[in-house]
DNA sequence: TGTAAAGTCTATAGATTTAGTAGACTATTC
DNA sequence: GAATAGTCTACTAAATCTATAGACTTTACA
């Protein structure tokens, strides 16, 4: 499972990929519509935002919006800014790479094999869900009600 | 990330198929070759035998043997055993579904889409990861080296 | 130039989960 | 009946998650 901070992060996202070109959004709107804590929402935008996928304008007229395409940002690395790696064993992670302590030889565990492949079609998966994407998706979900 | 408790079930899985036929395997044992605390193991065997994979016996002689084929037990199974649902959002879950609080529309929500293709090819890898097919796989990884 | 708007930073805190430990109890074998 | 081996109940330390509180800084604009 995600964490909510995750889930609020992507919502936040695709709230603002879908108003680009209309300036910066305050918080409180993104968190109003969106249904999140405001003040948690705060920490998770400037997390955001010291990643380089948001920028922020203070004071009168301030607010945030995306520093990159909608269809540059993609769900895993917003998973792995907020939940580390998207992988079920620290052995088949890249950035996060960690032996399993109980583990005799890596190189020929059963286990591992498996979980790389499954980590491998995950991110795969996630990496073509751009915040573009998952708003074609949800057009084209409603196209077909 | 899968929880220690889930990987150490696999773990001793994996190592009670090997040694399948060879009568019952004391707990000690599978802690000390599978360097897992043994106290700790005591109530993932429980669980596993609560779940009807494992059987035991008390007493002289008594210990854990598998109560399934090694074919029939798959990596789905135990990791939601032990960690519950495999999704990342328990909107794409079965058996633990649970609505996004701040979701408006489920029917028509793209990040709902994209985990759900995600969990839907998750579950099916898991699946087919049988306790046979780790050992066979381990096997065809000795076998390149 | 000052005031309101809006983001930023630091600290804290309750709830839950994880990973384990301790010890008494029960059943079985020989 | 003693040794062996699983079972059950309770507890705990540490980490993580989900926030909340409040003071501070920057900016626009009248």
């Amino acid at each position: 499972m995600i964490s909510k901070k995750t889930k609020y992060a992507i919502n936040a996202l695709v709230f603002l990929a879908k108003r680009t070109g209309e300036g910066p959004i305050v918080i409180s709107e993104i968190a109003e519509k969106e249904h999140i804590p405001r003040k948690f929402l705060e920490s998770i935008l400037l997390n955001l935002k010291k990643a380089g996928l948001l920028a922020s304008k203070k004071g009168k007229g301030g607010g945030y919006y995306l520093l990159q395409n909608p269809d540059e940002i993609n769900l895993a690395d917003v998973m792995r800014l907020f939940d580390g790696p998207i992988a079920f064993l620290p052995c088949v992670t890249y950035k996060y790479y960690e032996r399993c302590e109980e583990c005799k030889d890596e190189e020929t565990c059963g286990i591992r094999d498996v979980f790389f492949e499954v980590k491998r079609k995950t991110v795969e998966l996630l990496k073509q869900a751009s915040l573009s994407e998952i708003i074609k998706r949800e057009s084209s979900l409603i196209a077909h009600l």
